[in-house]
DNA sequence: GGCTTATGCGCAG
DNA sequence: TGCGCCTAAGCCA
């Protein structure tokens, strides 16, 4: 379920669940065992997320870069930790818990220079507090590409991904094929805050939730497990906290969802509330 | 239990 | 442009 909010929701729990700690790491699935033979024995240092991307620094000034693609998974155990399940690059072991990075598409150590690397190939993340609205809404408002594609653009902003797209697409009235320079300078600004919202909402409750409202506490009678491992919570199903992705039709109007493709992804829109 | 699908992205060609 | 990655939820039987 990897788009930004997921992986915030992951490296701030990473975060206090790991820094400051001496690590045992290892790599059971293979590929990633020079690393983690690099990493063993090193302290985390800090664990951030920026956009759909994991960066962990280490003390020794290597960096741990991880992206989950499509498929990629973590799972965290209490000690002791159970014998590693499927394809696990990753296993660290902190003071009482460890985690399993799981089938990810990327899983590398970098030089400080190999992250800032990685870091200017990204844009904006309006997840981050370093975020600067005014240098994705002026990418956006340049562009004569679909705003529906410009949306994607990791180069423009960091970790909106299928679904926040389509869902933010949708609670701005906008069609997808609208040229990003054709779209108010308002509508860009009010997409801008939409997108921190939800993906705010998103990194609390580890889901995308767009319909209906936020609350405080514990969604639709959520469980919490004390000890913060994931729970299943009571959420209902997916397709009824959205408003158009990967539905039949409207949520909001019954009409028809218009299923196409744009920007090398599936697209769900609305052709009647998001009109050209 | 099996089959389909996917919230992502890099690379071969 | 299309494929490969390789997990798990959702759906069906």
């Amino acid at each position: 379920m990897p788009e930004g909010h997921t992986l915030h929701h992951h490296l701030d729990k990473q975060h206090r669940w790991f820094a400051g700690q001496v690590l045992r790491v290892s790599s059971p699935q293979g590929p990633f065992a020079p690393g983690a033979a690099v990493m063993n024995g090193a302290t985390l240092k800090r664990a951030e997320a920026y956009g759909k991307h994991g960066f962990w620094h280490l003390d020794r000034g290597a960096v741990l870069h991880y992206h989950l693609g499509l498929y990629g998974r973590l799972r965290y155990h209490p000690r002791p930790e159970p014998e590693p399940r499927g394809a696990v690059r990753l296993r660290v072991v902190g003071d009482d818990r460890a985690m399993d990075l799981i089938g990810p598409t990327k899983c590398e150590l970098l030089s400080r220079d190999g992250y800032a690397a990685v870091r200017r190939r990204l844009g904006q993340d309006p997840l981050r507090d370093d975020a600067d609205p005014q240098i994705a809404l002026a990418k956006l408002s340049r562009t004569r590409r679909p705003i529906g594609a410009a949306l994607l653009d990791q180069a423009v902003i960091a970790g909106i991904g299928n679904v926040y797209r389509a869902e933010l697409l949708f609670c701005a009235n906008l069609s997808p094929h609208t040229p990003g320079h054709d779209v108010p300078p308002e509508v860009l600004s009010s997409i801008w805050r939409n997108t921190v919202t939800l993906l705010r909402i998103g990194a609390k409750h580890n889901r995308i939730l767009v319909v209906g409202e936020d609350t405080e506490g514990p969604v639709g009678g959520e469980q919490v497990d004390p000890r913060g491992f994931e729970t299943r919570g009571r959420y209902g199903p997916k397709r009824d906290r959205l408003w158009v992705y990967k539905r039949r039709v409207c949520k909001l109007c019954d009409t028809p969802i218009v299923v196409s493709e744009l920007g090398q992804r599936t697209l769900y829109h609305c052709p009647r509330c998001q009109a050209a």
